[in-house]
DNA sequence: CGATGCGTTGATAACTTTCAAATTTAGTGG
DNA sequence: CCACTAAATTTGAAAGTTATCAACGCATCG
């Protein structure tokens, strides 16, 4: 919808920074994966760059789904909006994240770069061709499906809980994800969070507020930044 | 733990129940369905029959996930129990379905017949070592995880809903599933279900109650069946 | 430095859970 | 087939949690 950057071909060269610990993928397809290789190793080979500003539409819900992407840099998140007009955050991307990934046509979800975004950006139908031909690929979208099906079961898992337990796991994933000591950089809004979690912008905030007051973290005047004071009581307010 | 019948290798002969029309499997690895095969069409050619009674677990937890299933008749849950002791029920799965897909060595969830169940039962190091030689086999798999991904996403949308949009929804998903007019048999417990939603066994009832007062459905004597009676309204209050 | 939007805080309402008890169904044995 | 027991479900009342509506405070950016 808006702007995006020229399309170049010269992903090879590209900074890519490493691929961060995430999802470990399978060796084998349908294989448990005892090494933790990171994911979308040669996936992303033949990848074309692109960039989003800020809240720049990636791809549409329904829109056909051509690409997979990978985030270089910035953040991105999926949602889905609601007939009645709320919005469902179903997940956010960091450097080294997959995302865009479908099983059918079109896209299920709707993307937005969080924050000004740099991405790798390949050709679905590359992939398919690909992957015919070089079990390596074929094995790294299995293990890219099987992070995603783990994810959602963790969401799930998390969406049952209470909203204290929900913004203490969201905290906990993000500083897992971010590993940069006990500061988390958080790259979305409270509105966003609360989406991702199902809660309202408030109860966020409430949550948050007392977190700090039970000095589990500690709220920085910068409100993207979040410090976990207390990882064990955290853990434990985890469920 | 409980009782499990002998496992025969005659599966071929097995009066395997036409596979309903679940989930659109994709005909090319990473590439949407056009035409709407039914999923685990190859899988389960190679398997054994095992039977469970009601109440017993197929598997555990943590036990190695060496075997995928598929329901010929009864029904199954998968669960996980939280520490505080809380049981969420992952999914439940009826004739047809396909369960047990994991994406490391042990099973996230535990799994139990709802009611008596006749299941197929193949070695997940057999699929594996078919899906290196069988293009056809992979794709199957592939469409497997696919469809549990959808399957996630639409749960996750689930949760974020009220207490009536979440049991609208799953009366209207289980209709769906058990195709049989305006009568759905549900073959799990008021508890199940509370467990699949979030939400405690009064609430469910009481929402149930609430929906037989606006006509939408009706709830016999038996109380494990319900009848839809206006299906708009439902959709309607289905978010 | 002031506008502007994001985030926080407060008060109240709505919803869901919890605790408790009443009903109803499914089984069991007579 | 009926009475009886145990388990499942429903219903009621009160408490707890989260949402809603409203106002205020404070970073960010021009």
């Amino acid at each position: 919808m808006l702007t995006q950057t020229a399309i170049r071909r010269d992903a090879f060269r590209h900074p890519v920074p490493p691929t961060r610990n995430i999802p470990p993928a399978a060796t084998k397809v349908f294989d448990g994966a005892k090494d933790r290789k990171p994911l979308g190793q040669s996936i992303f080979l033949m990848s074309a760059a692109k960039s989003f500003p800020r809240n720049a539409e990636i791809y549409g819900e329904n829109e056909p789904a051509d690409y997979l992407y990978k985030v270089i840099s910035g953040a991105v998140r999926t949602y889905k909006i609601l007939s009645d007009g709320r919005r469902q955050v179903e997940g956010f991307y960091l450097p080294g994240d997959i995302f865009g990934l479908e099983f059918s046509d079109e896209h299920t979800l709707s993307a937005e770069a969080i924050a000004d975004a740099n991405v790798l950006v390949i050709k679905r139908s590359m992939l398919t061709a690909l992957a015919t031909h070089d079990a390596g690929v074929a094995r790294e979208l299995f293990a890219l499906a099987g992070y995603e099906v783990r994810r959602m079961r963790e969401r799930v898992l998390m969406l049952i809980k209470t909203a204290q337990e929900r913004v203490v796991g969201f905290l906990l994933e993000m500083a897992e994800r971010v590993p940069a000591g006990n500061a988390v950089e958080l790259a979305m809004s409270r509105q966003d969070i609360a989406d991702y979690l199902g809660l309202t912008i408030e109860t966020v905030s409430r949550t948050l507020s007392s977190l700090e007051d039970s000095a589990a973290i500690e709220l920085p005047t910068s409100r993207r930044s979040i410090v976990l004071r207390n990882r064990t009581a955290l853990s434990h307010m985890n469920g």
